[in-house]
DNA sequence: CTGGGGAGGGGGCCC
DNA sequence: GGGGCCCCCTCCCCA
């Protein structure tokens, strides 16, 4: 859905790179996830290159087992980091924030370093704490040691401003005056509202289809590419979408994959 | 069963 | 620091 409405946004100063899109057949410049590296298959295959710049960027099935790694349902409560959900006097989360109000600034309470265990009475000044005198001092790096958790799953973040993030898929402030669905981002309301009015700014330039969505055209574009995204190393078939892959491989096609 | 569309979520980057 | 926007991913449902 509509993670992509501003449509004049093409005009923005960030280049969209839509053209892309239709290059999609070329996947070298789609912006490929660094965590899904192209399959350096070894297309014997070329005849699935035929013509196409993208059989040398079909995805290898062999990366499935990375891409599907099933991430802990819940994480693992880590000693370290800071657990706000001990700090915050929220209301439940079940009715918590379910406003058309803009997010609140989450109601800590108290913040305490996890390192110095210096105490802040804000978040921004532990943020702020961290970022210049702690984590420099001694060498502590962020991405090892998670300072902020989710009250709600215990998520944690290394920053506030990624904590607060994540926190809205939480508390869904932004609700849809149509229908009362909630969201966490003012953009996903946006495109959930594409779902009332049937706007459908992106349309494809191969066969006239509309989507709601950026994410959902590019997804379709891959229907037009004789040579998809995705490839199943045994039998060489392709798919237009990681799923679909998978769909195919658990299915039986390749049992040793 | 497969392919594809609809819809929603998360993280990152830029302003 | 926060908001806007983008990209990618995933799930669900239907033909």
């Amino acid at each position: 859905m509509p993670r992509s409405f501003l449509i004049k946004k093409y005009f923005s100063s960030k280049k969209p790179n839509y053209s892309e899109l239709e290059s999609q057949t070329s996947p070298s410049s789609a912006g490929v996830p660094e965590k899904y590296p192209l399959a350096t298959l070894p297309t014997g295959e070329d005849s699935l290159s035929a013509g196409c710049s993208s059989a040398g960027l079909v995805w290898d099935i062999g990366l499935l087992p990375a891409l599907y790694t099933p991430t802990p349902a819940t994480a693992p409560p880590a000693a370290g980091p800071l657990d706000l959900s001990s700090l915050q006097s929220c209301s439940s989360e079940e009715d918590e924030g379910r406003t058309s109000d803009p997010p609140s600034p989450e109601p800590v309470e108290v913040y305490r370093c996890q390192h110095c265990s210096k105490s802040y009475s804000g978040a921004a000044a532990l943020s702020r704490h961290q970022l210049s005198r702690c984590g420099k001092g001694k060498a502590v790096a962020p991405a090892t040691c998670p300072a902020f958790r989710c009250k709600h799953c215990s998520k944690e973040y290394t920053s506030l401003g990624a904590l607060k993030m994540h926190i809205r898929s939480h508390t869904l402030p932004c609700v849809c005056p149509t229908c009362g669905k909630a969201f966490s981002r003012p953009w996903l309301l946006r495109g959930h509202i594409r779902t009332h009015t049937g706007e459908r700014p992106f349309s494809c330039p191969h066969c006239n289809r509309a989507f709601a969505d950026r994410s959902n055209l590019r997804a379709h574009l891959q229907t037009h590419s004789e040579v998809k995204k995705y490839q199943c190393p045994t039998c060489s078939r392709t798919f237009s979408r990681m799923s679909l892959l998978h769909k195919h491989t658990v299915s039986g096609c390749c049992p040793s994959t």
